[in-house]
DNA sequence: GAGTTTGAAACT
DNA sequence: CAGTTTCAAACTC
């Protein structure tokens, strides 16, 4: 039922699946504000987080190998709900949730797959083994080493948003709604889980963790969520914020809580610690994979770990849109999100469910709506299921990232896509206004965003989203910017997001995913799934955190066939790295017979869409959606790095940059655009091939050739702010129409040249020339004779200047 | 702007 | 893996 297409399957990296972080999730026992923690018998599945149960459970595991690191996760719920989970050293974990939604937390019992660093994993933690806890009790887990420490957040800005709404915030109920949250951590690295209640304003829930505490690497934060027997009403958004200290990744996942409690939502949340260690530069990859698993049979343990709930609920269906954002080149490290279709009940409280995680060097951020579960689809969503259209939150971005997004996306017809100025895009989907929205406000750095229903520039006619774009690295320090409007973070409120671990063993799957093409789109699977994914850089999802703010705007329409609707508007300073920032825009291709799906398109081969190309017969686009895919996975079949850089880091003692294949010149030297590698301006290395190279750091000829170039651009540059002072001067004078005589007296005498001063000027000099023609002067003494004239007009002008200053002087004008 | 050159990508 | 073809960008005129 979920989604992934089975090609694109085949595409999805290891990282997703990490089944080491994979815990199972015991099936929920809703028991009203009580926390259970039941270690699954069900230790066959690896992904198995998904019980056939009738709640959702939402389950973190943390493997967190560091211990100095903090980790703050919040998650917040929108409407029904938050759900905010931060550990952070000494931060303490609570749970509140003042909407009816229950919430369980159970330790997850590690799969059997999962080679388990679990000895870290929470599976030693108990939530309450003994038994029902409640939530309102500061609840601890696993002290040891990881330690996740459940509170109240009374305290915090989250319960008291709760309270107003007139919940208790930190009582769980048990709706149906289960959460499971697994986290190793280090022992003083308290979790904060808090689920936002309905109706909770935006950005009400925060988390008190100190975001720029160290926080623990997650290798695999997966959050699922999918509602199943009963549509569930309400809408929770949960906001989940890990922050570590090098690098962020930020999850956001939207989500609607069900109207009905009865409706079991699950998610689970795994969050495992890279256990090599924290270093960004450890040779663990990166970890962070995401995958939707279909499940047919509620009752095989799903291999799906989703983090989302679902909402059932309108049985209208609303076009999905898409939106394209460009995305970085080959992201080293993957962010998932997934974005669940929409549902359509505009009674019902958008849930938006951004989840924050920073994990050692990832940020990810996702958001998700409800998602229905497989079942419910059959079931009782049948009208669900007409409601798939799935949000991708597009921001674009400076390429550089080294993350990779991906986003699932509903597969509705309804696609828009996004170029962003530079370049990199997204796919968006944008779900009509009326049930998107969501909107994180920044509280703090660890704060997590509470979502309304409404985001940040959301119309529904037109759709509109503004989001704050904040470069991965500086996510850090993002949170705390205040945001003055509302919509912080763009998510679209889906009756359906899901952020999915991949319950089968995704080794398979791993290694062509992670090479996915940056925007890239995953359709989800022909059998009815509806979340597809979309690879963006993870960057731009740290982006949506950021104060500033992209706006995409798209007409209300959005049918899919219309081409790009949507606009963006991205800052282009600030958050971006310089080298982005600076970053020309993309050029346009001019493709004519690879249909723009093959490499030798740079727009294909940057994993962007054409847009503004020059390109014929283009199926570089949304409506050709299938085709692209397809081709995606063709190059990748032919070369698994094929989206990756080509420039990348050389050996160890080498320059920092070079060309990954090197390349294979044989008439220009290297010292011609042909050339990749002087094309990026790097030298030659010993992998090149290339024939009478000259592109190396001795070569006279470089030397020559750069320094022209240099040359070059001194005088390009020296010549536009010439003609930009000119230009300004010119205007300048213009807007003198009139003399003015200033008290200052420091105006210069053309102020004095006025239309009649002049037209006395072109009298006098028009009379020069005929008195010299009518005296048969040669041409150079006209012209000498004119000049003369001309002299003295302007001393004349110059004189009754100065006397006019003179004299408005004297009268103290 | 048309035509040529070039080398990566694609194909065999 | 090597050779050939295709392709689009870079370059020249």
């Amino acid at each position: 039922m979920d989604v992934v297409s089975p090609e694109l399957n085949s595409l999805l990296p290891d990282e997703i699946m990490d089944t080491e972080a994979i815990e199972d999730v015991p099936q929920p026992q809703p028991v009203a504000t009580t926390v259970q923690s039941e270690p699954s018998d069900d230790t066959s599945v690896p992904m198995e987080t998904d019980t056939p149960m009738v709640s959702e459970s939402l389950s973190l595991c943390s493997d967190a190998a560091s211990t100095e690191h903090t980790q703050d996760l919040t998650t917040s719920t929108a409407t029904d709900s938050t759900l905010c989970i931060s550990s952070g050293s000494q931060i303490p974990i609570s749970i509140s949730s003042s909407s009816s939604p229950l919430l369980t937390l159970k330790p997850a019992l590690a799969t059997s797959t999962a080679t388990t660093k679990t000895t870290d994993s929470v599976t030693g933690t108990s939530v309450s083994t003994s038994g029902l806890q409640k939530l309102t009790a500061p609840f601890t887990i696993s002290p040891a080493n990881h330690q996740i420490i459940l509170n109240k957040v009374a305290s915090s800005q989250a319960t008291e948003a709760a309270k107003s709404v007139g919940t208790q915030p930190q009582v769980i109920k048990q709706e149906g709604q289960k959460l499971l949250v697994t986290a190793i951590g280090k022992s003083g690295q308290p979790i904060v889980l808090q689920l936002p209640h309905t109706g909770s304003k935006p950005g009400v829930s925060q988390t008190s963790g100190d975001t720029k505490s160290q926080a623990p690497q997650f290798k695999v934060v997966t959050i699922g969520g999918r509602s199943e027997l009963k549509p569930v009403v309400g809408s929770a958004s949960n906001q989940v914020t890990t922050l570590q200290a090098q690098q962020l990744k930020a999850v956001q996942i939207a989500k609607k809580t069900p109207a009905s409690s009865a409706a079991p939502i699950k998610f689970i949340i795994t969050k495992t610690v890279n256990s090599k260690g924290l270093s960004p530069q450890t040779s663990v990859p990166p970890v962070i994979a995401g995958r939707v698993l279909t499940q047919n049979s509620p009752v095989i343990p799903p291999r799906t770990i989703t983090l989302s709930e679902t909402h059932n609920t309108s049985i209208q269906s609303i076009p999905g849109k898409k939106i394209a954002i460009s995305p970085l080149k080959t992201p080293s490290k993957v962010t998932v999100v997934s974005v669940a279709s929409p549902t359509s009940n505009t009674s019902q409280k958008s849930v938006a469910l951004p989840v924050n995680v920073a994990l050692g060097q990832q940020i990810l951020t996702v958001q998700q709506s409800t998602s229905a579960s497989p079942v419910k689809v059959a079931t009782s969503q049948s009208t669900a299921q007409s409601i798939k259209p799935v949000q991708s939150v597009a921001v674009g971005g400076v390429g550089g990232s080294q993350f990779k997004t991906i986003i699932p996306l509903a597969t509705q017809p309804n696609v828009q896509q996004i170029q962003v100025p530079g370049s990199r895009f997204h796919y968006v989907r944008l779900v009509t206004a009326t049930t998107a929205s969501s909107t994180g406000q920044p509280s703090g750095p660890s704060t997590s965003s509470i979502q309304t229903a409404k985001p940040m520039v959301v119309s529904t006619g037109a759709v509109r989203m503004s989001v704050p774009i904040v470069p991965a690295q500086t996510m850090k320090q993002v949170a705390p910017k205040p945001l003055t409007s509302a919509a912080q973070v763009v998510t679209t409120t889906q009756t359906q997001q899901r952020l999915i671990m991949p319950a089968t063993p995704l080794p398979q799957i791993q290694p062509n995913f992670t090479n996915l093409p940056p925007g890239t789109v995953l359709a989800p699977a022909p059998g009815g799934g509806n979340v597809g994914y979309a690879v963006v850089p993870a960057q731009y999802v740290t982006q949506l955190q950021q104060s500033p703010f992209v706006t995409l705007a798209s007409s209300s329409g959005f049918p899919a066939s219309t081409g790009i609707q949507t606009q963006a508007r991205l800052p282009l300073n600030g958050s971006l790295s310089t080298a982005e920032t600076t970053s020309r825009p993309r050029k346009p291709c001019n493709c004519t017979k690879s249909q723009c799906l093959k490499l030798y398109c740079d727009c294909f081969a940057n994993g962007e869409f054409c847009n503004n190309c020059n390109c014929n017969n283009c199926f570089n686009n949304l409506e050709h959606e299938t085709e692209r895919l397809k081709a995606i996975k063709t190059c990748l079949d032919r070369n698994p790095e094929a989206f990756k850089p080509k420039i990348g880091k050389g050996k160890e003692g080498e320059s920092d940059r070079r060309h990954s294949k090197g390349c294979n010149c044989k008439r220009s030297g290297c010292l011609k655009n042909y050339c990749e590698c002087y094309e990026a301006k790097i030298m030659c290395s010993s992998i090149c091939k290339c024939i009478g190279c000259k592109n190396f750091e001795e070569s006279p000829e470089r030397k020559t050739l750069m320094h022209l170039a240099d040359a070059a651009e001194v005088r390009v540059q020296q010549q536009t702010a010439a003609k930009t002072k000119l230009s300004s001067q010119i205007s300048d004078l213009l807007m003198r129409t009139t003399p003015v005589i200033s008290s200052g007296g420091g105006r210069l005498p053309y102020t004095f040249v006025t239309k009649e001063v002049l037209e006395a000027t072109y009298e006098c000099l028009l009379e020069q020339a005929k008195k010299a023609e009518q005296t048969h002067q040669p041409q150079a003494e006209a012209e000498r004779m004119i000049l003369e004239e001309f002299g003295h007009c302007l001393m004349r002008i110059i004189s009754s200047a100065g006397k006019a200053k003179a004299d408005c002087a004297s009268i103290n004008c």
